[in-house]
DNA sequence: TTCCAATTGGTACTCGGTACCATAAGGGAC
DNA sequence: GTCCCTTATGGTACCGAGTACCAATTGGAA
């Protein structure tokens, strides 16, 4: 396998010691006690060098998670059924996704529980994580019109399975390892539902 | 009836104000294009006293609304039925708020439409709502704790609830008629998932 | 009228975010 | 190696959102 090149080598270096240095300072002092400026210090780049790795302060909490999102659709793309899905087609398909996005928050438990701090004590960071949920959503939406599926069920199919996940996060509150179970018991008891309710 | 006092009436108009005069600079020239302090000046007071009347700047854009919900889950706070509800009921009782939320939008209805295309064109808007989405989901889960629920319904029906408003309002577009009965059809769908889906 | 509380608008400040510019450093062609 | 082009960097200067503080005005009640 053949090295990245060095620029690209120090551009990805130069990232992570952004991230690192402002979850150091987030731990240490808090998020709204720390400045742009305060990170980028620390980080030992210049100020406007923040700004070019990341569009906003906001945005260094959530580093990397876009990442997952881009790959899981990728992957997902190509796991077709047969025949347009139903809804409970395409809910099965959007609960493997979610699930599979659970078990990445177990990878990096301890900036897992810093994030999850993070963003119940700062509305803006909650805002903020809607807004990646909202982008998942809709390219699940896609993907599953893609498919054959009609445009109620692509629009509803994804927003069950956000729904399954955000009341499984309440449930488990900042611990990792409930995450994925609780989030796993809210789509069995949707399957439960009887008819008509 | 005994008429407000003087100091109330003034300070109702000119919250009416600002938020009249920031909806017509909103719609001339679109929502970054507005200062605070345009609309402080065209509504005739101190940039310091617009800080004073909202938070920020986003919180005029959904000026009124947070009353809806604290008014609605104040209405149904009372609303109980016999024993803590399943899953089922508790469904049941977040639909009919919800549909009572869609009715709303229909009240106003050019306010309306220019508010869902601010909300589309700015990723940060779309926050905020995720925001008050949160917020009354929260308030849903209280109540039908309240009511004996589980942790687990109370934290899940609210949220089956928003998906479905949210396919629904993405099924209608900006259109503020076809708001209620796309939700409604979103819920239905939800009661006929099969069993083990 | 007098006094207190509420409201106002101005000034000055911090911080997030952007535009612009001169400089340095990587990487390829020769 | 050296030339040249592209990319990345950091600094300066600027704008707008949001906050703290203060002096002046106004409503309301004694």
């Amino acid at each position: 396998m053949t090295q990245p090149s060095l620029r690209a080598r120090k551009r990805q270096r130069a990232r992570d010691e952004i991230i690192e240095a402002a979850y150091r300072l987030f731990a240490e002092r808090g998020y709204d006690e720390v400045t742009v400026a305060d990170i980028a210090e620390r980080a030992e780049v210049g100020r406007t060098t923040f700004f070019r790795y990341f569009g906003d302060k906001q945005e260094v909490v959530f580093a990397g998670e876009q990442d997952w999102l881009d790959d899981l659709a990728a992957h997902h793309r190509n796991l077709r059924g047969d025949g347009p899905p139903g809804l409970s087609e395409a809910l099965a398909q959007v609960r493997e996704l979610t699930l599979a996005l659970c078990a990445r928050a177990t990878l990096d438990p301890g900036r897992h529980v810093l994030r999850e701090r993070l963003i119940a004590d700062h509305p803006e960071l909650g805002d903020r994580t809607a807004r990646k949920q909202r982008r998942f959503a809709e390219t699940m939406a896609e993907i599953l019109r893609e498919h054959g599926a009609s445009a109620e069920t692509a629009a509803l199919a994804p927003q069950l399975a956000l729904a399954c996940y955000t009341a499984g996060r309440a449930v488990a509150g900042d611990d990792p390892a409930a995450l994925t179970p609780s989030v796993a018991a809210a789509f069995d008891r949707l399957g439960l539902l009887p008819p008509t309710a």
